[in-house]
DNA sequence: TTGTATGCGTTATCAC
DNA sequence: GTGATAACGCATACAA
């Protein structure tokens, strides 16, 4: 920038002024010859310098969970990171992405604190993630996207899980059904707790009883593994009475148990009736295509963005959690039942 | 800092060694001091100043094309976002991801340089693209991946296109095909020429005359569109020969045309071929399943995390277009044309 | 209106 | 071995 100045003929400060828009009693001449020399000598303001100097980076970090999944096929993550993108531009904000492949969360947790950005998205962690809560304990900006943790200072933005969950039996138990698998797993993790507690609500408004509902968990580790999969599979096999529709909360997995049931003499939706969450693309191309509840992902990573740009402003939020409404997209998946009674 | 520096009774610069692991000639006695201060001060190095003083961020840039496509179904970027995420990782470096949904070029390329970055990976641009020329111009250090520019400064990483399309060329007229339409859109682009002269050359080389292989562009723009995509199913079911084969550069666009044929009165693979390039999840999810050519994204993607970072580094590039083998992946899209002979 | 001086947190070059 | 001191590039309060 000295060098701009001194090509203009101004001072440091001058310049400044100029670049930064702040023209405010600068004559119209100097202001163009700064801005000539400055393009002429391909000027570009030095990020770290501004950073160091004014205490903001303008950056803001984003963690994606699960990086199997991530490598491969899930949607989940890019819709999410398609609204985070958006949101980042419209803020003018750049965006770091943290690889989800870290050894251990407390690498993770230093690269955040020491990375040079002003606050960070967590996406989709469990509900006793001890890297939110060191970030949190360590009043680092942060806000969570698809789940929340039990904590003071916790800002975080999600669907209503326990409204969606509660339409997937409703349109199950209008169906006929009345023995329902539900696979949630690690109920440390809020969205499968909101999730069960949708869905009970739903079966005791339906007049049934609560044994209609069968709480199953993907084993060991609380989340879906394709084991994990495989080990319902066998249950449902096994079972006596046999459910006759289960609501898989992990899209990816809900895919993979629809492809793998038709070996296991099981069918779809003839012999068990599927309900998934999330409703993207890969629902749509799912074989038979997935009913599924449907959550406004963009629209939550845009919020979530909002949120965390006002709190590293230092503004009071209105809520600590944002809800966003769930909508059941039918599909063919859940089938017809009454054609089978 | 400053504050560990005193709370640990010794000067900034010690504590500046200790705090880099650069503890020759440094008691272990004061070392371990300066270490405990900093843990209880909850001490992590500003990035910003640091980046400051060496000139270097430790952080390099991303950018991925196509918002549309990044938006919601490809599996492509996905991928490539993977492997890089992985490189990031290995050499120990952030990195920034910049949205896809600039206004313009020139505000990403203001963003780009002074985002705060060493270095920038492009990704999948076209062969023309202000951008990168401007960038390379300005000597900022760049990496096109599944691209190539004509410049002398352009490094690179794709996977061996022209062998690719051969390899999709040979296998339809192993299958019987004679009549193969390939839409490929704007030749400015690195790989849709490539895959031209590929199948020019295996079609050679079959001993068939050239009007066997078919051209047709995707419109204005030369991008994959849905406009484009139904040209190009009225081309079909007008053509006269009809193509029985077409291979189609784009994997999601792909898609669409598989699904949207038999609305057209068009059987795949009865009445047409189809074989796809990247056979991500995308081909194997497919109906039917789709013959593709594949090729190894995330080695792609990492391999050019590797180029980026020597060139940063200021290391002479042993090459400066790195190619990856491409390999056929046979499914049910380009069937048994045998048995309708 | 424009120039001067100082600080941001760290590294690096020196003396001591 | 350890401690001052000068950069790094920019913003800003203050003086002129």
């Amino acid at each position: 920038m000295v060098d701009v100045a001194e090509a203009a003929g101004v001072s440091r400060t001058t310049a400044s002024f100029v670049l930064n828009g702040r023209e405010a009693g600068i004559p119209a001449e100097t202001s163009q010859r700064v801005m000539r020399a400055a393009h002429r000598l391909g000027y570009h303001r030095n990020a770290s310098a501004l950073a160091l100097a004014t205490g903001r980076t303008n950056r803001f970090g984003v963690v994606l969970n699960d990086p199997e999944r991530f490598l491969t096929r899930d949607t989940y993550c890019l819709n999410v990171l398609a609204g985070i993108t958006a949101g980042a531009l419209s803020h003018d904000r750049n965006l770091v992405l943290h690889s989800s492949h870290y050894p251990d969360w407390k690498s993770l947790y230093a690269d955040i604190l020491g990375g040079g950005a002003d606050g960070t998205l967590l996406v989709g962690r469990s509900g006793d993630d001890e890297l939110t809560h060191a970030l949190l304990e360590a009043r680092y900006p942060v806000v969570c996207v698809s789940y929340h943790v039990d904590h003071p200072r916790c800002l975080s933005v999600d669907c209503d899980n326990e409204a969606g969950a509660a339409l997937a039996v409703q349109h199950l138990v209008e169906l006929g059904h009345r023995r329902i698998v539900m696979c949630s797993g690690d109920y440390r993790n809020s969205w499968m707790l909101e999730r069960l507690r949708g869905a009970q609500r739903a079966v005791q408004e339906a007049g049934l009883a609560p044994e209609s509902l069968v709480q199953r968990d993907w084993g060991p580790g609380g989340w879906p593994t394709v084991e994990g999969m495989q080990n319902l599979a066998q249950f449902l096999v096994g079972a006596d009475p046999r459910p006759t529709a289960a609501i898989i909360g992990d899209e990816a997995t809900a895919l993979l148990l629809v492809e793998y049931l038709p070996e296991c003499g099981i069918q779809v939706p003839d012999d068990l009736a599927v309900v998934s969450f999330n409703s993207t693309e890969m629902s749509v191309r799912s074989r038979p295509p997935m009913t599924s509840v449907w959550q406004p992902l963009q629209e939550i990573a845009a919020a979530a963005v909002d949120m965390l740009v006002r709190h590293i402003d230092g503004e009071e939020p209105h809520e600590k959690i944002r809800r966003f409404p769930a909508r059941l997209d039918i599909r063919e998946s859940s089938g017809a039942v009454e054609q089978k009674v």
